[in-house]
RNA sequence: GGGGCGUUAGCUCAGAGGUAGAGCAUUCGGCUUUUAACCGACUGGUCCGGGGUUCGACUCCCCGACGCCCCA
């Protein structure tokens, strides 16, 4: 029996395997990395090159927060000791004192090296290391004539060689090709890139925690389905090879999540990844993350109130302010919403438009023709409408508003208006001419909804593969009865973008999607 | 899919039909409170790839790759 200690101590003996398989590459390298390569080499020479056994005590930004505001003659009465480790991210070296800047996940702590301080040869060593480099530091706390807290070193280590050099420190990494490829890179050097992945994950524990106290279940539903629905979209498509079928990736999670409504949880989310086989842009990935909640009992109204509430609620929270500045316009979370339906957005953008044809088909493609919309003989009012609106109207929609009472004939889910069977109970939310939201209250009658189903395999057998496809098992759960209900998606990639300023959604993913590298 | 722009040293960027430039980084020397440290010396190139025009192409032309922006 192998216990865990001595498997410890055999993958630590192991630490060299590699060893000269380095330089097998060296002539293809940079000089750069060459040199680098050469001083790891010694590092082997001499022991573990990759020691894992040094621990911290601090971080960087704890200590600048507790010892930032005192004083020099009181930080070395109270010899603070400290064990910091980090990216080395500037190295001064003056002779035979230096100092460097060690860059942890809070931020950075100067270290301050004396060749008197540091056992012997230490410093020698140190005057080798590379920007870059993982290193690690002991001693006390002291402020320099300039006020800058520091550590002043009694023990220095290299805890992990860096081989490539860093972009260089003052512009950074400025290429968005490979801040985009390169992402570890982009996150060691640029401080905003570090900062908007911190202000999605912050965004995204702030909608958990308000739909938490709200008593919604957090549920995973297949990204795998046999019948792609949900979502007015085309699959991608892969296949089960043990199974020998095909599959699609999600477009929604939303069937799924209305049958749990059926199966009697009421309040459900889900925040995950949807897939959409269409172009990608400043605003689209094929890959995104959406946030989807249902609750029962409830309509669209009550939605839009609690998005607009969670979404104030969240900017002051992430941003500590409601007016929200975005790629040089702001945008003002704190007046209740603006609220318009499609018609009188139509209405206000389109100066000559007449409003008593609304409905008028003919009259709705003579409009899409004078504003260069291609129409195809499937599309009947409803869907002019939308046409119309998403071309004129939705780039003016510059502050937070909801647009409301969208087309049935564009809402196949969607819960018909009472008074009016040409338009459901939907809306979306804009912000900065962009769609962030769309929510509805659902449609929980079956055979409403079969008829819905059908209309659009009848548009996806006109050759529209975006339309959906019938799903019987939906229907099916529809029959055992679903409470009124209401739901929502919400683009979380589009959200993140606005409270981080940022001008692209790859901006807001860790790893766009790219075309393959090419390495030879 | 169409149009525009870009790709030059590890990084950030200049340049231009006639030997390829700077700053930072690297290397060497100096410097014990610097912080884009400083001073001195050196080093560093498939100018994205392929083809063409030319005595000569990194520069002009064509094709392609990748990226960004706009449009559909």
């Amino acid at each position: 029996m192998i216990s865990i200690a001595s498997s410890r101590r055999a993958s630590s003996r192991d630490c060299n395997r590699g060893r000269h398989v380095s330089n097998e590459n060296e002539k293809d390298e940079s000089k750069l990395i060459a040199e680098r390569r050469r001083k790891l080499d010694a590092m082997r020479e001499r022991g573990n090159a990759y020691p894992n056994d040094f621990r911290r005590n601090a971080l960087a930004d704890e200590l600048q927060q507790t010892y930032g505001p005192r004083d020099n003659e009181a930080l070395l009465h109270d010899k603070v000791d400290v064990a910091v480790a980090g990216r080395m991210m500037a190295k001064r070296v003056m002779g035979k004192a230096s100092f460097i800047e060690l860059q942890d996940r809070s931020g950075r702590i100067q270290v301050r090296l004396e060749q008197g301080r540091l056992p012997d040869t230490v410093y020698q060593d140190f005057k080798k290391w590379d920007v870059g480099d993982i290193v690690a530091a002991t001693g006390t706390l002291f402020k320099t004539k300039t006020g800058e807290l520091t550590v002043m070193a009694d023990q220095l280590r290299l805890l992990s060689k860096s081989l490539r050099p860093l972009p260089e420190k003052f512009h950074g990494l400025a290429d968005q090709e490979t801040r985009y490829r390169q992402r570890y890179l982009d996150l060691i050097v640029n401080d905003g890139s570090r900062d908007v992945f911190r202000k999605r994950s912050a965004i995204v524990a702030y909608i958990r925690a308000f739909l938490d106290s709200q008593d919604y279940l957090e549920v995973e539903t297949p990204m795998m389905q046999t019948t792609p629905g949900g979502a007015i979209a085309r699959p991608f498509t892969t296949h089960h090879n043990a199974l020998d079928m095909p599959l699609f990736l999600r477009v929604a999670p939303e069937l799924n999540l209305k049958r749990l409504i059926v199966g009697g949880f009421e309040r459900v989310y889900e925040i995950n990844r949807n897939f959409r086989n269409e172009g990608v842009s400043a605003q689209h990935s094929p890959e995104f993350t959406m946030l989807e909640l249902y609750r029962a009992y409830a309509d669209y109204q009550d939605l839009i109130e609690m998005l607009e509430v969670m979404l104030r609620g969240m900017a002051d929270a992430i941003l500590g302010t409601t007016v929200i500045r975005y790629q040089g316009e702001e945008f003002d979370f704190s007046k209740p919403f603006q609220c318009m339906t499609i018609e009188e957005v139509i209405k206000q953008v389109n100066p000559d438009f007449n409003a008593s044809r609304m409905r008028d088909r003919d009259y709705l493609v003579s409009v899409c023709e004078k504003l260069g919309i291609t129409v195809k003989d499937n599309y009947g009012a409803g869907k002019l409408q939308i046409e119309i609106f998403e071309k004129s109207g939705e780039n003016e929609l510059r502050q937070p508003t909801f647009v409301t009472q969208y087309p049935t004939e564009v809402s196949p889910l969607s819960r018909r208006n009472d008074d009016d069977p040409f338009l459901t109970d939907r809306f979306e939310f804009f912000v900065a001419g962009r769609e962030i939201a769309n929510g509805f209250s659902e449609l929980n009658d079956p055979e409403d909804q079969a008829e819905r189903f059908r209309a659009q395999a009848m548009n996806r057998e006109a050759g529209d593969d975006e339309a959906m496809a019938y799903d019987h098992d939906y229907i099916r759960a529809l029959e055992y009865g679903m409470p009124p209900t209401a739901g929502i998606g919400v683009g979380i990639d589009r959200l993140v973008m606005l409270f981080t300023d940022s001008p692209s959604i790859r901006d807001v993913l860790l790893f766009p999607h790219m075309r393959p590298e090419v390495f030879d």
